[in-house]
Formats: C-alpha cells, sequence, structure tokens
DNA sequence: TTGAAATGTAAAATAAACTTTACTTTTAAA
DNA sequence: TTTAAAAGTAAAGTTTATTTTACATTTCAA
C-alpha cells in the first residue's frame, strides 16, 4: 500500500504535527503512514480522504 | 462506518463463506463486518472494492 | 553557522482487526 | 416437517494500528 501524503501535505504547506491535529492522532502516526510501516485504519483513511478533498484511491494505491 | 455489503454479496447469490474465501479472510470476518462489528482495515477494504469492482466509498459510508 | 523547528525513530503499552475453534440459531429446500 | 446449509455469536489468542514518551537527525531561516 502506498501513499501520495507526504505531497499532499505539502501542497497545504502542513507539518506532519498539523495533519496529525487535523485528524486528531499522533504525530508519529502520520510520519509513520507517511513512511510505510504501517496501513491507516478505513476511518482514518475516510478521514484523510475528506480533509483532502480526494477519493481513498486517489490517496491510497493498492500495490497487494 | 456502515455498508453494503450483505446486499453486494447477496447479488452475487455468495455466501459469507464464499465471500471470506475470495477475499482470503475468515468467515467470521465477513460476518463481523457485515454486523459491524468492527470496520475492514484499509488493505480489506480495497480487495472488497475490487472483488466488487466499486469505489470504496460506494461500499463503506463515514458515519461519524 | 547556530539554533529552533521539523522529521525520523524506537520501545512499551493499549486498542482494534483478524483467526481459530466451537457452539447456537435461522433459513430454506426436500 | 425434518435437516442441512447458512448465519450468528463468543472466547482466547495473534497481529497490526495507534499512543505516549523520549531522543536523534535533518532542514532552513536568522
Amino acid at each position: 500500500m502506498k501513499n501520495n501524503l507526504k505531497l499532499l501535505r505539502a501542497e497545504q504547506s502542513w507539518t506532519q504535527a498539523d495533519l496529525a491535529t487535523l485528524l486528531d492522532v499522533s504525530r508519529q502516526t502520520i510520519n509513520a503512514i507517511e513512511k510505510g510501516k504501517f496501513d491507516p485504519s478505513l476511518p482514518l483513511a475516510f478521514k484523510l480522504a475528506k480533509l483532502f478533498k480526494k477519493p481513498i484511491e486517489e490517496i491510497f494505491r493498492d500495490d497487494a
């Protein structure tokens, strides 16, 4: 599972901490997802999609 | 988080066990998701979207 | 070039997803 | 109306997501 989070976040000039606050998760969670250490839960993926106004499939790519 | 799985599965005349096999998860996992006991992981949501040829947002609805 | 902000990382703990086993209840066809 | 398949459920265990704390490294503006 790959994602564009780093890019999308940069487009908004948000820090990892900013994004974490907006999503109500820890900064480490954002860092780990960006670095591909794990995938977000489905609810968190929905929050990201809502925040970035993009479908989940446009943010995450299934490489399985 | 709500979902149409029961309906989509019925459209294909698949049992919970059939669907579980197609997705390589346990039947109890399908049952629990259909009954709303928990949400699938993002990878499993992608598998479902692929199988049913529908975007994740069309299968799951964020009610948060 | 220093210093602060941002990012990366790690360990320990908790929560949520998922499995296995096993049993009960519902559904539907013979 | 019986009975087999399907669906529901529950407990115990494993794995994965997430938090908290804490520290190290990178980046970039003064």
